[in-house]
DNA sequence: ACAAAAGTGTTATGCATACACCCATGC
DNA sequence: GCATGGGTGTATGCATAACACTTTTGT
């Protein structure tokens, strides 16, 4: 009865893992993701998702975490569930059906920038992915994007890809990439302010071209949970 | 290298099924949900959500659409995806590590009604659960109601609840039941008239004790998505 | 002085809330 | 007629958006 004579499935984790770069053309600040080479069948050579079977040690989110320094030596500022993929027909070339649990992750900007990508490890901007990708992790990306853009309008994951102190035009650039669109300055101010999300630092950014602008600190949270669940509508 | 053999672990689909039912003291409507006794160790005799390992051959909305037949006898509604949930230590009296992927499901007012539950069913109210439940289902009642409520005030699920035909009271009657709190008449009304999510049959309810009301139907809906992915703030 | 970004103030608009009021039916 | 829920109209407050304007720095 149980799933090893039974089920006769792969249970893996997989997580979408995202950080803000600077366009190498335009130079504007956009959303790129990991992508990592698969080296065997089924899928040989196609792009897909970091990830791989759950070992029987650890948690699903501990999991995700794994496979995190694995794929980028940093640790993620957020992670959370996506969903998770079980469809029979999902991964047809695959010689077992697999149930894949995602997660998707942030990683500050400062962290990433200085660190070695591993073996067969690709960074991407997520608006030109070199699909198809291996499974369905093109319709997973595709998911995690819009979970992302949804989130950051009503919750202040945005901070994640800041430093300790940041200004508040460097968070409105880091809104603006991620939903790929200009904010207006003063309103983005006050409706940041209004939230009570950021603490003023009583100090002011140094060395800047023009004005200097105040620095602020990301404020504790009050999570109603533990653990995040969440969705896109 | 294959899951059978390194995993131990079952993977389990669970669903939490939810009805609108008067209560039998104040005759108010509320949300109500099945439990199963449980006949077997772990957690021998305590109330559990219905559900059961995956099978092979069935995709995960399958499977819990199958533990809805097996229960309730009726067909969802609606039927989502809430979370998977996954710690190593999360059924510690059970001989295997269990993942347990649960979904959500709403039940119409009028088939539920009529229908018979099956041996060891039985429904609660969800602010009266005969807790503790088995495993962490307790944890996954209250994350799957929450789901609930944030869900109905920007979506038309809400009309999963009611017949084919309905009239404005009648659908208040059910936000009012699943949010738990009184709305105004009037400006419900116009909500839900200006989301266009309601068409006018251009007929009445008869046989009411005043004023006949109109009598709406659900628009066809207009979703991005095949699937859903949903979350809790 | 000037350019550029930081930061403040003002106004218009739309939406949610509260609530006064009229309508239509059974009794 | 009258009680009751159905249904309409209207004023108020609040959040957002648009944008004019002032402030402060480096060059």
């Amino acid at each position: 009865m149980s799933a090893e004579t039974e089920q006769h499935l792969v249970l893996a984790v997989s997580t979408v893992i995202f950080s803000l770069r600077p366009d190498p053309e335009t130079g504007e600040l956009t959303l790129w993701l990991p992508l990592v080479r698969r080296i065997r069948e089924p899928f040989k050579n196609r792009w897909a998702l970091p990830g791989g079977p759950l070992d029987n040690a650890h948690d699903l989110a501990e999991a995700a975490n794994n496979t995190m320094q694995h794929t980028t030596q940093v640790q993620p500022r957020h992670l959370e569930q996506l969903y998770a993929f079980g469809d029979v027909d999902r991964s047809p070339e695959a010689p077992e059906r697999v149930v894949s649990i995602v997660y998707w992750a942030l990683v500050g900007q400062d962290e990433d920038l200085q660190v070695v990508d591993a073996e067969n490890v690709e960074w991407h901007p997520v608006e030109e992915i070199p699909g198809p990708l291996a499974f369905d992790h093109d319709l997973i990306v595709r998911y995690a994007v819009d979970r992302l853009r949804a989130k950051v309008t009503y919750s202040p994951i945005a901070h994640a890809f800041l430093p300790e102190e940041f200004s508040l035009a460097d968070l409105r650039r880091v809104y603006e990439a991620i939903l790929n669109r200009a904010l207006d300055p003063s309103n983005f101010r006050r409706q940041i302010l209004s939230q009570g999300t950021v603490q003023d630092t009583g100090r002011r950014m140094t060395g800047t071209a023009h004005r200097p602008p105040k620095l602020y600190r990301s404020a504790p949270q009050s999570s109603r949970y533990a653990l995040t669940i969440e969705e896109n509508p």
